[in-house]
DNA sequence: TACATTAATTGCACAGCGTACAGAAATTGG
DNA sequence: CCAATTTCTGTACGCTGTGCAATTAATGTA
């Protein structure tokens, strides 16, 4: 085990370090949303000046990435390469598991879809999707397409649902949102939008686990399809 | 026609309507990217005082929600209801449409994913959505779900291809883009991710028509097969 | 024509943001 | 003990959304 101390170097010793400013980022995160991740928040969540985060990161956005990638690095990726379940439910297994703590902190998957997700985490979280493709029988480009297929569907559904919470936290439960979507849907005229109305009760349902799983299914249901024999 | 003109007030003219503070805010969104669509660049863009622009929306989500709604008025929804094409290609078409317009803009669709999409626009999307579902076979509970996954596909692809234009505009052609990823994956190592590296072709390309077109006829083939017959 | 009423616009202000720059504080090697 | 080095702080600039009071412009009424 390489204990990495950089031979003791000159200088003021740091306060804090790299993973307690993206720890309080993430606590702010949970506790007082996306929009309560700033410099300066951060700075007095560690009891230092706003500058002092500067020390750790150039930026923002570099801060940003390192709450993301963070939070990629939480994902169970040994789930996804349990050969003894099959591989659909091994995807349905990752795909809940992001949902539900991408949504405990709403707001996250935003800061997800600020910029590239291209730091260690996300390429391990694409290779395990790539082998748990090639276990469903799928050859390497197709493996590559559906998990980007996969990715899209399910940050897609996570940002959708996001979008529709309120900023004050924490979020209601479920059915409570769906309660709001329905009361919300009382309010649209059927001769304008008749099938709509129609539906009214499935689309009120659309922020439920049922949604995200049967969505998941079709895609699975699409990319199965693909496979080879 | 009901000429609306509401029988003259009294008091002060408006320099400008709401039409033309949501259309500057969509010039700014064009031209110098999302970050400049604020209150004080609109008012900048009207030739107004910032607070001018209060009186036409209550604050500053108000305006992002009526940009959002311009956006999907803008969709072309005649093509979803042409019964002489088939329908997978009603929603090929509508797609497409809706992907070139909205990274024409980035930054749109994060606006777009900033709030419920819940304007008359959104709605007769969705209804028009709804109808082809139906001509496709699937029963309203079922074309209801599929609306949604559909929904959830198209913008989730949108919004990652969104994520990683960089932030000047205008947006590099997709060559370039698509020239950029493979670059940055060529760092990728070999050792730890083996299928990453092997497929980094495809996944270079992931941001490319082809690779939105083959994740839609995947979902696509997904609805599909819960028609009815 | 004068005035009062009403609405739109402005100026100013406040609190917050990211962050650049200079200097103070702390720690170490020589 | 000093000098070098690193971190942290104080201050400041320009930006953001937006509330409040005063001003400007248009109208209906007298």
């Amino acid at each position: 085990m390489a204990q990495d101390t950089p031979p003791a170097k000159r200088g003021r010793k740091r306060a804090v370090g790299e993973d307690e400013v993206v720890a309080a980022a993430i606590r702010l995160l949970g506790t007082r949303g996306a929009d309560a991740v700033s410099i300066r928040g951060i700075a007095a969540e560690l009891g230092l000046a706003p500058n002092a985060v500067y020390t750790y990161f150039p930026d923002r956005a570099a801060v940003v990435r390192a709450v993301v990638e963070h939070l990629l690095g939480e994902t169970d990726l040994a789930a996804l390469t349990a050969h003894d379940t099959p591989w659909r439910d091994r995807i349905h297994t990752l795909a809940a598991d992001l949902r539900h703590r991408l949504l405990a902190h709403p707001g996250a998957v935003n800061l997800l879809l600020s910029g590239r997700m291209d730091g260690p985490h996300a390429l391990a979280l694409g290779e395990a999707l790539l082998a748990v493709l090639a276990d469903a029988g799928l050859d390497p480009t197709q493996a590559a397409r559906a998990s980007y297929l996969l990715i899209v569907q399910v940050l897609g559904a996570i940002a959708l649902e996001a979008a529709e919470l309120p900023s004050p936290l924490p979020p209601p439960p479920i059915a409570e949102r769906v309660a709001t979507r329905r009361e919300q849907l009382r309010g649209v005229p059927a001769d304008r939008y008749p099938r709509t109305v129609e539906a009214a009760d499935t689309i009120a349902r659309f922020v439920s686990d049922e949604q995200y799983a049967w969505g998941l299914d079709r895609v699975l249901d699409g990319i199965a399809g693909r496979a080879k024999g």
